[in-house]
DNA sequence: GTGACGTAAACGTCGTACTTATTATTCCCG
DNA sequence: CGGGAATAATAAGTACGACGTTTACGTCAC
């Protein structure tokens, strides 16, 4: 999914990149630019600029007369959306989803009282939009479009609190939305509570009331907490 | 102060990251790889490796036949610490530092009561020792001492806390509270009530009373806040 | 045992040649 | 005169080979 045959380099840094963070190359253990250009059959060339690039992750470290050592995960930029996917994509994706909602739960909150002072008649409007979406695909499977919905709320909260940081972690709540869809087991549609809180946080932002935005959000964050312990040991 | 002169590609690096973010290379406007060489005075190669990186950070687009174009500023992966340091040394510092205040606001608490919760004795030892310290170092123009231990502090609470996402946010604070102390017009010794706050809050951690130290990191950050709408626009 | 010293292994940098995708231009046909 | 298809030009993508530079490690003398 996260493949795309754009490139020789993109191909290489989604491989290296999904093996190292998947623990399958453990930290301390070390890459050889020769050995690797051999393996994915590309140019040394190829090889320096994707490791340059997992560098400035902070996965690796490239030195001298030693080869490329894979860092300790202390290390790692796990806020990179795309170190975030590879996370996901591993093997300890319930600890990562479970750090990752936590965040949420810290962020959204405070992030949807100030969307409730900031928030444009226009987004106020596309986020009642998402919220009938959410309940119009909230019952007979049709997960994929609730996700879709979902995932966009969600954004519009985080971009209309008109704070960047908040912005920017859109993606991130994406990745953590879709990762819950498709790799958690959820056959079932989503909780009917869920979807009731998403309606009540479109009405509070659009009537300008910080507490009460607050107050849901943090309730949709616990239910979101609550739905990991249950699913995940 | 970012630069080292380890390596070249280090150096092209933090100078173009410097420029694209400073807004002196304005979103949509291209650059070439080969001008770039020829400037820089490095081959092809250095700069491909560096532009690799840059559009790993999402600053810039390469395209063939078009060239490399920087993109909007929405798309800035602005979580990267290297990112940071750039945006907090160019020129819109003091928005940049509202946003990371704001970030910081919603984090923090949350990230006090989890340590509360979880934090080592160890912890809290060092915990309390660095809150002393910024008591010795609050008076009497030990700025920089002072920053030491605040850095310090807000890492352990940030660790303590047991979320990785939380965590890895020490360095965005450090980065914070450093350009706040180094660029922010700050002659005078630190708010004495922000330093009694953080002895609380050692306190707080260190009698696992996760609600009064979410209340008291609270304080602090609406402290930090006031602190920037009084020293800047 | 300890220190200086040399060696080799790995990355770092360079230059060049060639390939490919994309845009701009040209030119022919309707 | 206009539009679409063939063509040219451009800048990045890739490959290869060579040499430089750092540095871990083994060796040798003391």
């Amino acid at each position: 999914m996260t493949t795309q045959s754009q490139g020789l380099h993109t191909h290489v840094l989604d491989t290296l990149g999904l093996e190292i963070s998947s623990g399958q190359c453990p930290p301390g253990s070390v890459l050889r630019t020769d050995e690797l250009a051999q393996r994915f059959d590309v140019s040394r060339t190829v090889i320096r600029e994707v490791i340059r690039v997992l560098e400035s992750m902070h996965l690796v470290e490239s030195r001298r007369r030693v080869g490329v050592t894979v860092r300790p995960t202390e290390t790692w930029n796990v806020y990179d959306p795309q170190v975030i996917r590879w996370r996901l994509a591993g093997a300890d994706r319930p600890r990562q989803l479970r750090s990752l909602t936590v965040l949420r739960s810290a962020i959204e909150p405070v992030a949807a009282g100030l969307a409730a002072r900031h928030a444009t008649a226009e987004q106020c409007a596309e986020l009642t939009e998402r919220a009938l979406g959410m309940v119009a695909t909230s019952r007979g499977q049709q997960l994929e479009g609730y996700l879709e919905h979902d995932i966009a709320f969600h954004r519009i909260v985080l971009n209309a609190s008109g704070n960047e940081m908040f912005a920017r972690l859109g993606d991130v709540v994406a990745e953590v939305l879709a990762g819950r869809t498709h790799h958690q087991v959820m056959f079932e549609d989503p909780d009917p509570a869920a979807v009731t809180l998403h309606v009540r946080l479109a009405e509070a932002v659009r009537e300008g009331d910080p507490e009460a935005a607050e107050r849901i959000t943090k309730e949709i964050a616990v239910g979101a907490l609550h739905e990991l312990d249950v699913l995940a040991p």
